[in-house]
RNA sequence: GGAGAGGUGGCCGAGUGGCCGAAGGCGCUCGCCUGCUAAGCGAGUAGGGGGUUACAAGCUCCCUCGAGGGUUCAAAUCCCUCCCUCUCCGCCA
């Protein structure tokens, strides 16, 4: 959610933003609702105020005047709540649409409206180049007795897959590498819940745009999460940090869940596009001047991650109509797939600015000790895709698979075989 | 799942219809005092939404005592629903 701040001052920038994501809203529209929700709550809470002045001299009031000082007051509330029911109706009216606007995009976010938009920034290392027939992760993974995507789907339908063997523990390293990497940077780990209540995904930004692509748990009201970013903002709602206290920095493992609405026949095969993956992701609290440099040291992060693992990648500054409704700027980092052969999304790291704190209410005491929002910044660390992506990259002649060296320590072993 | 207790300001904790957004204490901030990293004294110290205004300060109105409804001229205080926490029992990885 955005500062309402901004559709009375600065309602060109809105409408500009708007526009560059593509979205088409009727600003002027918004601004009169504004206005005449507040308009109408000034005349009920003048109402209020007589009423309660009145009140208050009823407890000393005798006889006739107490009466008529009753009756007075009776009208004033009967009219009162009749002209606060009409401005809790109208800021009813007035946040359902607000709360669908998404966050103003960054001048800096790249111009366009889809993934044939994004920016290429950066790109290191050069794809592979197998002097054998190269094969896919199912096809590797199948072979290797280390994937099994027939009996996953067996048990649970498409779109699930299953890890087995020595993949399965490359995984678990995997995890354990990215996390003991992100807390000597100071970022904290955390087991967060997964099922979470409405209010979290609200106040991500995930409700009400992308509800179609969560799934619910009917018994008891929650929702899993799609990723971790979920609970590690949400765990800080309703609090008031000390300047002091930031940047604070999480590093969230959670399994995760999603629909995958509206990707019927998109990414089928494999373990690319899957209901449940693993997740490591990175979630940051900052001080609002330092979210741009946050987002700056996230990517990095990223970075050093994807380049120990030896994979080949691009990273590329997504355009602003492609920008989820939470974020102001987005850097995605594409890695090769030989499978596939050419670049897809790893990782993805966001600027949130302002619109989770707002929405979640949490600020910092400044330097003036005034409260203010904090920033929140997200990536992705490490994931399921990753790892299929070393397992692509990283394949030999004989179908075996070379741990990549920064995890052996973690595995124990040089390849799976 | 069953039984009981409880949710008040940064924390502890009073408060069963009006003068309570809320005693007192702790903590914190500022000032004073004090020759010794202490004690004492004074003042201040919740959040949100409006109005005024320079999106300042100040002033002012409304809302908030877990959340949402209700009763009443008036609710932290009475009623209803829900949520959460704690204790005990049951079940369970």
């Amino acid at each position: 959610m955005i500062d309402v701040g901004i559709l009375r001052e600065q309602p060109e920038l809105l409408a500009a933003s708007l526009e560059r994501r593509g979205e088409s809203l009727d600003v002027a529209e918004l601004i009169e609702l504004d206005e005449k929700r507040r308009a109408v709550r000034i005349e009920a809470e003048e109402m209020r105020a007589r009423q309660r002045d009145i009140g208050k001299s009823i407890a000393s009031l005798t006889g006739d005047d107490k009466t008529t000082a009753i009756e007075e007051a009776g009208r004033l509330s009967a009219r009162y709540k009749e002209r606060l029911a009409e401005a809790d109706a109208l800021d009813a009216q007035f946040m359902e649409r607000w709360v669908t606007i998404p966050n103003l995009a960054d001048e800096t976010a790249a111009d366009g409206f889809d993934e044939e938009d994004n920016v290429e920034i950066t790109r290191w290392g050069t794809p592979p180049a197998f002097d054998f027939e190269v094969r896919d992760h199912v096809d590797l993974g199948t072979a290797l007795g280390v994937i099994d995507v027939e009996r996953a789907t067996k048990i649970s339908g498409s779109r699930f897959g299953m890890l087995k063997g020595k993949l399965a523990l490359l995984e678990m390293a995997m995890v354990r590498w990215a996390m003991d990497g992100l807390a000597d940077y100071g970022f904290t780990p955390v087991l967060p819940p997964i099922l979470v209540r409405e209010q979290a995904l609200f106040g991500t930004g995930f409700f009400p745009a992308d509800r179609d692509q969560v799934y619910s748990v009917k018994e008891d009201d929650l929702y899993l999460v799609g990723t971790s970013e979920v609970p590690l903002a949400a765990m800080h709602g309703d609090e008031i940090f000390d300047a002091a206290d930031l940047p604070l920095r999480y590093a969230g493992f959670s399994t995760c869940f999603r629909v995958e609405a509206g990707t019927y026949g998109k990414d089928t095969r494999g373990l690319f596009r899957v209901h449940q993956f693993d997740k490591v992701e990175m979630f940051s609290f900052v001080h609002p001047d330092r979210s741009r440099d946050e987002h700056d040291l996230l990517l990095a992060r990223e970075e050093e991650l994807v380049r120990a693992l030896e994979l080949p990648y691009r990273v590329v500054n997504v355009a602003a109509g492609d920008l989820g409704a939470s974020a102001a700027k987005k850097y995605d980092i594409e890695a090769w797939f030989p499978g596939q052969e050419r670049y897809r999304e790893i990782t993805s790291t966001s600027n949130t600015t302002d619109y989770q704190s707002r929405r979640l209410k949490i600020r910092f005491k400044d330097e003036d000790g005034k409260n203010r929002l904090v920033h929140t910044v997200n990536g992705t660390a490490i994931t399921g895709r990753a790892l299929i992506c070393v397992v692509e990259n990283h394949q030999q002649a004989d179908g075996t698979i070379v741990i990549p060296e920064a995890l052996r320590p973690y595995t124990g072993f040089d390849v799976i075989d």
